[in-house]
DNA sequence: ACTTGACTTAGAGTTAACTCTAACTGGTAC
DNA sequence: GTACCAGTTAGAGTTAACTCTAAGTCAAGT
């Protein structure tokens, strides 16, 4: 089994060592420490700070994900419980991508309108244009 | 042309009055002022922040909506101008979105296969899982 | 020997966008 | 006449997630 420092392993999955130890006091990853107390990290800890970053990603906050941590902890009785906060993590990601979908397409209209005022001289104003569509 | 004091605008527009004078402050929406130098929005201002929550719902941030406040402020020559500074939060926002959608996926990935695991009692591990599927 | 990289605690600084408090003034409505 | 809403400046506090500094120790590699 591979092992990281501290420092190679930031390297290897993109963060910072300061980053790294704030996961560690904030119990998102643990590393194992060796004989000098030293952090190392395992092929493990690599998918599991990877699947962390995807959790990251949808924009699951710090707290829910140790929230997720100390269920797994748990094992496998906990596993409808780490679904059910998955989904509501998916539930509220996916509202906030829609929320976001639709002020781009305003944001597009304003843009489309720009091009009728440069390209054809259009005229009407951006309220009564937006009417039109949407 | 109706004449909205700061509160009601407030209530109008789905704001607080400290955020209002917070945005006035940073030269996001300057309304006029009456003869005791109180603030009032007219119904251009109502159109006007609704147009801005729009922006601040793609991600544009306070200073390049401020960018975007000063060409506008300069006229009808800056319209390509303020068309290229959305076009490119456009751009940026479009990525965001994409990277979020994708994180999503795993999330979305990781309930179906702890669905797996609670009804069919399947017992893959989830990074083989996974390489099924994308 | 010296550099490098690790360790610690504790706390300060950063970013973005608010959010609120203090302390005071002043016009309007009931 | 008093409550209410508005105004001001100045600055502190909030939230989330880092990001970095200080000041010191310790062990391995060249």
């Amino acid at each position: 089994m591979n092992k990281y420092s501290i420092g190679k392993f930031a390297t290897k999955v993109g963060l910072t060592t300061y980053t790294l130890r704030y996961y560690d006091k904030q119990k998102l990853i643990i590393p194992k420490r060796d004989e000098n107390n030293r952090r190392y990290y395992d092929d493990e800890d690599v998918k599991w700070i990877g699947f962390i970053l995807h959790l990251k990603g949808t924009g699951m906050l710090m707290t829910e994900i140790q929230e997720y941590v100390e269920l797994r902890k748990q094992g496998d009785s906990t596993i409808n419980q780490r679904k059910q906060l998955l989904q509501s993590v998916r539930k509220r990601s996916i509202a906030e991508i829609n929320e976001r979908k639709s002020h781009l397409k305003i944001l597009s209209l304003k843009i489309d309108w720009y091009d009728g005022k440069l390209k054809y001289k259009v005229n009407e104003n951006f309220e009564e244009y937006i009417k039109r569509f949407r």
